[in-house]
DNA sequence: ATCCTCCCCTAC
DNA sequence: TAAGGTAGGGGAGGAT
């Protein structure tokens, strides 16, 4: 209802007002054509979807056919929802990654067909507990964690990685290959010229700096008083919790760009790796105007614009090529000019910020407006580029102001009438409004903020669903609840690469994947985080879409899948990423000629894994005040925080240079006299010095982590009270994925005491609801395993002997909870 | 009700 | 030629 098909549009020379025929993508037109084309001749199949892995009889496009014209579905890639896998044989890989309870031989379709009735898919299953002949797998090799490295199991991928490895350094590129990701050099290349990965860089750079310079701050802002001496003393009149600042660069990369290219300052100018054009009628250029100067919007262009596009619109249009470094010390320059005055600033991008100047118009008694005057004129003068800012209430009506405002220009909403102002504004100038959005608006005949106040809620909630529904009525009135957020914590880190992505082979692929994974794990450790999400991303070509794309190079139109997995503890090490991430690609089964971008994301990251307790330890302390203005802050309890940052930084802050980034370290320094820190058990990891662990085999490095994640006693003795909360957390049961643990346990066949000593723990602490579902899943997953299970079965009784003995010390009587094996 | 996975959308 | 990255918010739908 609320999802809708995603935008697609390859060569994107669609314009922008008319949104595009393609509110239906491609492949979903195909989709319907297919349906309407092939009647439906029974409804067999209805809601079963299959997807066809490797070699099968009836052949892949018969199932396919038989599937359509049977009331199936039939999924060209195994996604989540896909309900069986339909398989003959798969090679050992395959089946590790794949949940075998749902693989399907051919014949239970033919068959079905046949009798023309659904038959029971049980009696087709490829791999039963009963099938020993087949190779053995399923729930154990499955749920085996996927970041484990064992010798045998890696051997195949390493050596040919190596081999390969070696091979492409002596020989060359494939026959038109070069600029692709088959180029070793790819990698490597294509980061230091994707615009886009830069702006993300510096994005998340100038993040870590604020949080940096509020850090080490000592709550002093010597330069406030310039501000009092030089600006005209005012009584502010306080209506609100925040007076909001947003300041954004006037066509950032052409602003720093043109100082290089002053002769073209006045003209249509635009910043692309495109070098124009050459004749009279190329208007061919796919290539992206990064940004392009006011002149050039005059004529319509568009930030992101295709250069061909731009060229039809604007024939004279000039280009400049980028000049990433100056973008950053410009976006430097910006940042500590605004960092002498105020640290409550929330980072938005490299040419972009929100700041709470109430603390600041408070302790100065100065206008806002004539501070920001003063600051724009400094930035400019600094930097030779222009900002404009826009100031309001909250950060919503600060960032519309702006818009008013640009280029080179300022303007305050504050003592206004906000709901008037918003009137006359445009839906897809709301921040959160993009082309899907403004299309469904248009729809619904909304076009200004002036209809979008009038519109009933309820209408605008079944369109957009409960929460945004409501968020866009707020915001057509310039009501905006959220605050800024001066301390952004990462959730997440990714290498992603959907460009020159051409491959015909699979040891390519995975070669590239080293590499990507490389990098990712280069990145998790520069930020001194490590991760227990691992997800793979993929684009693939749609069905419709020609080989070819557009764009040279580019991704064209294509269908996004994504899979992730758990692991057990978390890591940044390269090698358990590669071959975690392998397995996952494996498990796709994907024809890498159809692969048109391929992304790694690890999520669910840990706490900094050095320095960690101490870390941890001023979160604690600061944790209050986290959000609170720094000045505030200091007054709540300022020996404390001076405790914390002993390092005092006066007047101009510095640059983000490698010195500066490692005076943090003096934070954690502070603390390193204090042992009595409390340690959650589940990190006891973390204890394990890095610099040891780098230095180890990666098998022994995950073993060491294996090993950990069963910690033995915390050796800090903390208070009484806390032995016995910590000694509950380190129940594997009351993790919270302990399922996979035990699983992981049983699969490696450890051994069952701890889980038979956890399991009696769990009844002491009378949480009978979990070990009720403990007890059935051990009984569930026991039974489903053969081989070593003849163990497990009896150590399944041990551990339900030692739980009915709990059960009747404190109880007095049983618990029920499924029958011993025999 | 709450969690998890696999998306989609948006922004710069 | 061209360098379509990356993070966060959140919804649908299934599992627990
Ligand atoms: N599709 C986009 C959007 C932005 N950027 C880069 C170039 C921009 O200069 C910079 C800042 O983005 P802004 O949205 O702030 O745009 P500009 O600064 O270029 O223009 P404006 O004056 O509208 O802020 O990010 C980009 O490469 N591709
Ligand atoms: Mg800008
Ligand atoms: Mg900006």
């Amino acid at each position: 209802m609320k999802r809708r098909p995603p935008l697609d549009d390859d060569n994107g020379f669609a314009q922008h007002g008319g949104y595009m025929s393609a509110k239906i993508t491609k492949l979903e037109e195909q989709f319907n054509t297919i349906q309407s084309a092939c009647r439906q001749k029974s409804k067999i199949f209805e809601g079963i979807s299959i997807f066809v892995n490797g070699f099968t009889n009836p052949s892949g496009e018969e199932l396919k056919r038989i599937m359509m014209e049977h009331g199936g579905t039939f999924h060209h890639y195994q996604r989540s929802h896909t309900k069986f896998v339909i398989a003959s044989n798969l090679p050992d890989v395959k089946v590790r990654t794949n949940i075998t309870r749902n693989i399907v031989k051919p014949e239970w379709i033919s068959d079905s067909l046949k009798e023309n009735k659904l038959l029971d898919y049980s009696k087709y299953l490829l791999y039963t507990n009963k099938n020993r002949a087949q190779p053995q797998i399923s729930f154990k090799a499955l749920n085996k964690n996927e970041y484990e490295v064992k010798k045998e199991e890696v051997d195949p991928f390493s050596l040919s990685l190596q081999a390969l490895n070696d091979k492409i350094k002596d020989e060359s590129i494939p026959e038109g290959k070069t600029g692709t990701a088959v180029d070793p050099n790819f990698l490597e290349e294509f980061l230091n010229n994707s615009r886009l990965h830069h702006i993300a860089t510096l994005g998340s750079g100038f993040k870590f700096h604020i949080n940096d310079l509020r850090k080490n701050h000592d709550g002093i802002f010597p330069e406030r008083e310039i501000l009092k001496s030089k600006l005209k003393q005012s009584e502010m009149k306080v209506e609100s919790s925040e007076i909001v600042m947003h300041i954004d660069m006037d066509c950032f990369f052409v602003s720093v760009s043109l100082k290089k290219h002053p002769h073209l300052k006045g003209l249509p100018v635009a910043v692309t790796h495109s070098k124009g054009r050459n004749e009279s009628e190329d208007f061919t250029s796919y290539s992206e105007i990064a940004s392009c100067s006011y002149e050039a919007r005059a004529k319509g262009l568009k930030n992101g614009m295709f250069v061909g596009a731009a060229l039809k619109l604007c024939p004279e249009l000039k280009t400049i090529p980028y000049d990433f470094d100056e973008y950053r010390k410009t976006a430097f320059i910006l940042y500590d000019t605004i960092a002498k005055y105020t640290l409550d600033i929330e980072a938005v991008s490299c040419d972009e910020l929100y700041a709470d100047l109430m603390p600041l118009v408070e302790e100065c008694k100065i206008e806002v407006m004539d501070f920001v005057t003063m600051l724009r004129q400094e930035i400019f003068d600094k930097t030779g580029c222009t900002c404009s800012v826009g100031v309001g209430y909250n950060r919503l009506q600060a960032r519309m102001t702006t818009k008013e405002a640009k280029p080179n220009g300022q303007f305050s909403l504050l003592g206004m009438n906000v709901e008037e102002f918003m009137k006359d504004k445009k839906i897809r100038d709301l921040p959160g409004v993009g082309p899907n959005t403004a299309y469904q608006l248009t729809q619904l005949k909304i076009e200004t903020c002036d209809q979008l106040q009038n519109l009933p809620l309820q209408t605008l909630q079944q369109t957009f669903g409960k929460k945004f529904g409501e968020t866009l009525q707020m915001m057509s009135k310039g009501i905006d609840d959220k605050k800024l957020v001066f301390e952004q914590v990462r959730k997440s880190v990714s290498v992603e690469v959907n460009y020159g992505i051409r491959f015909n082979e699979d040891q390519e692929v995975h070669l590239f994947l080293k590499q990507v994974t490389e990098e990712l794990s280069k990145r998790l450790k520069e930020i001194s985080k490590k991760g227990k999400l691992l997800t793979l991303k993929l684009m693939i070509r749609a069905k419709d879409a020609s080989k070819e794309t557009a764009k040279f190079m580019g991704h064209g139109h294509v269908e996004r899948i994504s899979k992730s997995v758990q692991l057990l503890a978390a890591t940044d090490d390269a090698i358990a990423i590669q071959t975690t991430v392998l397995k996952l690609l494996a498990a796709f089964n994907i024809p890498p000629y159809e692969l048109r971008g391929i992304g790694v994301q690890m999520s669910k990251l840990d706490e900094e894994k050095k320095d960690n307790k101490l870390l941890e330890m001023f979160k604690k302390v600061a944790e209050k005040q986290q959000n609170a203005p720094i000045q505030e802050r200091i007054e709540a309890s300022p020996v404390k925080i001076r405790k914390i940052s002993p390092v005092k930084k006066r007047g101009r802050p510095s640059k983000l240079s490698n010195a500066d980034r490692s005076s943090n370290i003096s934070v954690a320094d502070m603390f390193s006299t204090k042992k009595n820190s409390r340690v959650s058990a589940k990190k006891t990891i973390e204890m394990i010095d890095p610099e040891v662990l780098a230095e180890l085999p990666p098998e022994i490095v995950n073993e060491i982590l294996e090993e950990y994640q069963m910690p033995e006693e915390v050796e800090e003795i903390p208070e009484i009270e806390e032995i016995s909360e910590e000694k509950n957390d380190e129940n594997i049961f009351l993790q919270s994925n302990w399922r996979q643990v035990t699983k992981s346990l049983i699969d490696n066949n450890e051994s069952a005491e701890q889980i038979k000593n956890d399991a009696a723990s769990l009844v002491r602490i009378k949480n009978i609801d979990l070990i009720y579902l403990v007890m059935r899943f051990l009984h569930r997953i026991i039974e489903e395993c053969d081989d070593e299970s003849l163990a497990w079965r009896e150590n399944y009784n041990e551990i339900a002997e030692s739980v009915q003995e709990e059960m009747q010390k404190i109880y007095k009587k049983k618990l029920s909870i499924p029958k011993k094996f025999i």
